[in-house]
DNA sequence: TCTTATTTGATAGTTCTTTTCATTTAGTTT
DNA sequence: AAACTAAATGAAAAGAACTATCAAATAAGA
């Protein structure tokens, strides 16, 4: 934890970006959260626990922060909001998604199932990759008892 | 085109709703953009070419209501709105999107590339899938020579 | 034709996010 | 250490995208 707190700290001190309280406070329970997929509010709130002096405003600008110097991920799952997810240490691009129709929880895939597909892309469309995202919609395990017809759940919950 | 719009007309009418002018205006704006990704923004301003009177609130719920009927496909680039995109015909669920991070277009891919994967995705985290996303962020074949080092492009113009 | 239900347009309201701006904090220079 | 400069913050206003409300218009059924 320690570690990762000043891996980030020198990351932002190489763009001349300070590692302030707040700053600190946020990727603390990003980092503690890892899993968690966490929105803009679901960050701030937790932050609100450790530092109750924040503003939203700058929990924004800190996720900001963070994405542009790809310390975080933002992700899209349709529901309205951003969310936010720690980048695999070291990992070249990010994992896939799952995201069950039916109780909404996103399961993570944390091998890279697209190397192979990438470079078929990369040559028949001339299209230099540099990341992607891969969303798989479904029912997930915990769900497959309860629901009779899953394609019934097209268009429902997430777009 | 006449083709398609009938074919909507009945798929409505399955589920007793009418294809109203406003409804059939609005479809033939998706059916004549099909490649172009539109916001429902930019559907209202092509839709008011044709009929002037249409309200924006009536665009968004023919849009919703196209999607539920899984006529079009909702897509999230990350840029903050909604797109629609007609379902190819036939199609199982829909093809795979390239975005420039330079120029900002979205190319198609219309082979489906992931059968395999979900074959092993569905053993290996027994999830159950009806639909899948994937998108690939990069430099387009068109920007490849202004492109320096299409890593910095990371976290720029899409999330 | 009369009745009933659907659809619409305008507008107000929500929600999520960004911007503004005065104040605070931190680092630099003297 | 005091003065200066730049960066960062919090509160609140503003903005953007979308949704809900509601009276009027349209269409369908009795």
């Amino acid at each position: 934890m320690e570690k990762r707190v000043n891996q980030i700290k020198q990351q932002l001190s190489a763009h001349n970006y300070k590692l302030t309280p707040q700053r600190e406070a946020t990727v603390r329970v990003l980092i503690e959260n890892e899993e968690a997929h966490l929105s803009a509010e679901d960050v701030y709130l937790l932050v609100k626990e450790k530092a109750p002096e924040i503003g939203l405003a700058t929990v924004y600008r800190t996720l900001e922060l963070l994405s542009d110097l790809s310390v975080i991920h933002k992700l899209n799952f349709g529901d309205g909001v951003t969310r936010y997810e720690f980048r695999a240490e070291g990992a070249e691009h990010h994992h896939h998604h799952l995201i069950c129709l039916n109780c909404g929880e996103v399961d993570e895939i944390m091998e890279d199932l697209l190397t192979p597909i990438e470079a078929k892309v990369e040559e028949e469309y001339q299209f230099q990759i540099v990341d992607h995202r891969l969303t798989f919609h479904g029912v997930c395990r915990r769900c497959k008892e309860v629901v009779a017809d899953p394609k019934k759940l097209v268009g429902a919950r997430v777009t």
